[in-house]
DNA sequence: CATGAATGAGCTTTCATTCAT
DNA sequence: GATGAATGAAAGCTCATTCAT
């Protein structure tokens, strides 16, 4: 008799109706008229399903945030080896397949634009930020520890490996052909081997540093 | 009754106030009025030096742009060794300096964001990255060179160098105190080092390979 | 599979819902939604009893005006003397009750106002002023003809303290604690009894003035 | 050289304007539109001069306190007799006057409305009435002091005749042909007599009570 | 050159009403 | 009867740009 609630299906919608609006205009140019257009949706529609635009970018940042995360579980399941698990991680984070994805990666420019001048979106994106870089830090301490090396860089050197990641983003999405092609995965997969190599070997007899 | 021109001033005067505007607001928030403001002007006077928003936004990037040559000629210009150099290079870009210029740090992020979306200002955010990465790869051929090494693999490891500036500067303009302090300069320093170290020796007798 | 019709009490749920929505927003703002989720029914609803939100309105100063009679009649049926029965009126209209039914003298308010800028709202609005001032003119009419005075000014003096009564309701209802507390069902007593005592004694022979 | 700024005088058309067309249509079905089109300008320059709608409705609200302000000091400037001024006052408030400015009445009527359900209304609103009770309070005193009577009941009378004062204002302006014509100002003068010539005498010998 | 008012298009958001289920 | 999604027409507000003074 009642009517059968969709608002899951259509937040998701409109969800991924902004990635692809804000990838090629940005937040603000990404007008909830373009929005409901990419999404086949009456204009009103949207402040239906959404109390705000703010609230669809919060919902398009945790979209992003959530297949990241079932991405990564799905490829680090795979691989045992610490330094294998690594670069399947770099990989799917720079490398080729990238191409398909690139209304992704200029999406998430755009976000990280949009989370210097905005207090909410800035408190999301950290989040994701940190997580991202939780991640990596056990990565590195893993590659570490297998080679009986001291694990106490690691969140330093995950934070430089971010922070390429990060700019080969935003470099490969606002500049065209200025950049050499797949630079990126190589030098972090090269930067990650030097710099785990170069690191000083854990004490001998002690346990594990705190 | 002849009036002295004052219209370089009065441009470079709002081209400033666009920097400190454009880094707490962005792009699109940053309004003619607030830049009036900014500057200390009649609102109506911004459209009489430039002739749209836009042209002022292409100033602030040669500006910046201008700013960096010159600070880069000076610095460059005081130390001869190669590794010195790239080092005082690096230093300068990312090291705790930095902390004066947070603004100077944001109204950049943001530029780069502007670039993803506006042709015009993607063409000249494009053309001052080259101009970095040739100077970014002149400086590592120098030192590449001077260890007798092979000098191919320059401009690759430039690419990476200046991702990692670059997003180290999205991430310190966006997030708060998630990642680890003063980083990126080490890091970066780390990185170059090693990699340098580890290319492989120009051939003995061999003219500079094509 | 026959339905018990339950339209009247869903009206009368509806239009309850409204009084209680109105006197917090006013009508503009007393929006279906709002409505409808103070009455716990889903917003569709609304317009399968109601044809429109203006149609609710009638309803409800319906619904007032019919409570308000009846709980004259209640009251009046017990008294007979006629001075004790307008106290009784004045009493329970502006009266220490009045504190536990603040939302309806504050929809009243609003309707009031309503009334000034809607043709239709106007019409009902009036009816029920009409009505009230034919009571008060009648519970006059008595209290003069028991003192065998003239009953002639009993119209305009009603006006007088209906005014007075609606005066109350919004000043209670738009300003806190700026009106002395409870002056009006006293200050209306006094002066009906004044105008009373002062009104000129009928004609001795005299039928009824018409 | 520079524009003479008419900010002022701007504000004042466009607050008169809101004046007319809120005694209309009351606030919320005031736009801004319409404003403008009753003001002779282009909408654009409403949120000029004026940063809110709201900003316009407190203007006007403070326009008509000071016009009455203006008027009572003018009028009361030329009567001394205590009950010549109170006569003075109401038939300036109440009197047949008031055709030439049903817009007004019909105006405050819709702001009182308005003072029911914003907060920031209610507060302005609240002192103008404040203004209005102290004004009618000292009059009042004036007459009752005059008599030797007690004076403390002066407020409480001020309040029951601001109420009927108001009240008339509603009922004026909601209701056609419903009420007498003229009745309020007769009333409001008599209630007013009466009231003071019922009070009780003060103390012989005591001061002026407190 | 300088000023500040003026313009109008376009934005997000609200909402009465309709309708498929 | 009942549900909740869908629609589209405003609404208030912002703002780059223009222009009279």
């Amino acid at each position: 008799m009642a009517r059968t609630p969709n608002t899951e299906a259509r937040r998701a919608e409109i969800t991924r109706a902004l990635l692809t609006v804000i990838a090629q205009h940005g937040y603000e140019r990404a007008t909830i008229q373009s929005i409901a257009a990419q999404a086949g949706l009456a204009p009103g529609l949207i402040h239906y399903h959404f109390k705000s635009k703010q609230e669809i970018l919060v919902s398009l940042i945790e979209m992003m945030a959530g297949v990241a995360r079932a991405r990564y579980e799905r490829i680090l399941g795979d691989v045992a080896d610490p330094g294998l698990r690594l670069d399947a991680y770099l990989e799917a984070r720079l490398g080729t397949g990238k191409g398909a994805a690139a209304d992704v990666v200029a999406a998430w420019v755009m976000i990280g634009a949009e989370a210097v001048r905005q207090e909410e979106v800035r408190v999301i994106y950290g989040q994701v930020v940190s997580e991202e870089l939780a991640l990596l830090t056990a990565l590195l301490e893993d590659c570490l520890r297998e080679q009986q090396r001291d694990t106490r860089g690691a969140s330093t050197l995950a934070a430089a490996v971010l922070a390429m990641m990060e700019g080969a983003f935003q470099l490969s999405s606002a500049t065209s052909a200025v950049m050499p092609v797949g630079y990126a995965a190589a030098a972090a997969k090269g930067f990650v081997r030097m710099s785990v190599s170069a690191a000083p070997m854990a004490r001998q007899k002690g346990r594990k540093a705190k």
